[in-house]
DNA sequence: ACGTAAGGTCAACTGTGTTGGCATAAGAGT
DNA sequence: ACTCTTATGCCAACACAGTTGACCTTACGT
């Protein structure tokens, strides 16, 4: 029972568990999210993490405050291989673009641990990162600053909206996806005289329904930007 | 130990708990939601529902194959109050409209709720009307099926993801809403050096941030119906 | 080489979803 | 009105969760 957790740089001692693994902020990040991937995001627990690390369960008080700081961890450990790697190219479209789709992908490619992320501001260093990557292009495009934060605003809700939406659908686990795969299928059989254009649509919906929307609504607001932009 | 729950329309025999009281799914549906309000999104549990409703726990397994069904009958609760008194006005700019502020505001209005049950194919009753509703909009304005079908996905998932992220904003315990009043602030605080477009930017963001981003995503999704309207 | 405290471990607490067995009263059929 | 059936309530128990306080040990700064 730390009362407060010793933060990770004037970490001094480092004494091996039981097993042998000296342990590390980063070592049971990844680790949480190897559990998440295997077990669905339901299965990280305490103990699990300290089985799979080789340690009890209460030694991870040491590194984080509670699950649920070490869920913010996580999530900001996402948004840091977002942005690994990138830099901005002078074009605004493509880089709003680029810097969408990278945070988006991101957690569609963790959708266990998005699900758990997605919706929590955390304030770390990666998330402050990439913050201030938007704004920046926003600027340079030549929006003022009233009009860069509305535009960021709804460009960070809109991508972590449809990344926690489409991360769910991903996230479920093998008998609630074949589930909804019936759900789809029942609107097939549905009585066209109730529910006629779901009839219609059911062929259709059933394709349609696993992509993702995320694509055009980014050009969408894309499109937007640069209406405002033209008319300054 | 039910392995089929009885169906509501054929339940028959009424037996009152040991309270006194006589349940239903409808019942246990609004206690539910009452628990969320008072105890936040994870505040929900069997055994706290068993004791506001006055009966034991393992009831409601008569009623619900498991919490997480429950979780589908809540949410679907949700969107039967969205529609409930709505009908189409044959403008189907207006009708579109309503139909995503009202989603999108049920949700709002019970947060905590919300962020349990957004990111859900339920297939139950409501929300199938709810589906039913968009795509006979969508065909009625002159949409062919296919082109129906797109837009729908992007309207009810973005319509469902803003509702998710909104919602778990206002769902966050009074401690954690603090806790990120706090982070908002700590932009202000940032190295103008290492974050200038962050600093300069802080005190919109902390006005800016609380503000819903989905009147405007959705105004964006309508313009771009009309201009294919237009187009064909 | 020593003393300190970081950080590992252990045991215990409360709360969770869920299930099998049992009891009872509500309603159907006569 | 009497029975018979069974829907639906209750109880006890299970394995799992997060979290904490006390304790112990070993790595490091001096």
């Amino acid at each position: 029972m730390p009362k407060a957790v010793v933060s990770e740089e004037k970490r001094r001692r480092r004494r091996p568990t039981r097993g042998g693994r000296v342990l590390s902020e980063r070592l049971i990040v990844d680790t949480a999210l190897r559990l998440l991937r295997e077990h669905g995001s339901s299965g990280l627990s305490a103990r699990r993490l300290g089985l799979a690390l080789d340690c009890d369960p209460s030694t991870l008080y040491r590194y984080f405050r509670g699950m649920d700081e070490l869920t913010l961890a996580i999530g900001d450990t996402l948004i840091g291989q977002a942005l690994s790697g990138w830099s901005p190219t002078g074009d605004w479209r493509d880089d709003l673009r680029a810097l969408g789709r990278r945070i988006h992908q991101a957690y569609v490619a963790h959708p266990q641990a998005a699900v758990l992320t997605t919706s929590r501001v955390t304030g770390r260093a990666n998330e402050l990162a990439a913050d201030e990557a938007v704004l920046g292009v926003l600027r340079a495009a030549g929006l003022p600053v009233a009009a860069a934060v509305r535009v960021y605003h709804a460009f960070i809700d809109q991508t972590l909206a449809f990344a926690a939406l489409d991360a769910a659908s991903l996230a479920l686990p093998n008998a609630a996806l074949r589930a909804e795969d019936e759900v789809w299928s029942t609107y097939a059989r549905l009585p066209a005289t109730t529910h006629p254009h779901l009839a219609e649509a059911a062929p259709l919906l059933a394709t349609e329904m696993v992509l993702s929307a995320y694509p055009s609504a980014l050009e969408l607001l894309l499109d937007a930007v640069a209406t405002r932009l033209a008319a300054a």
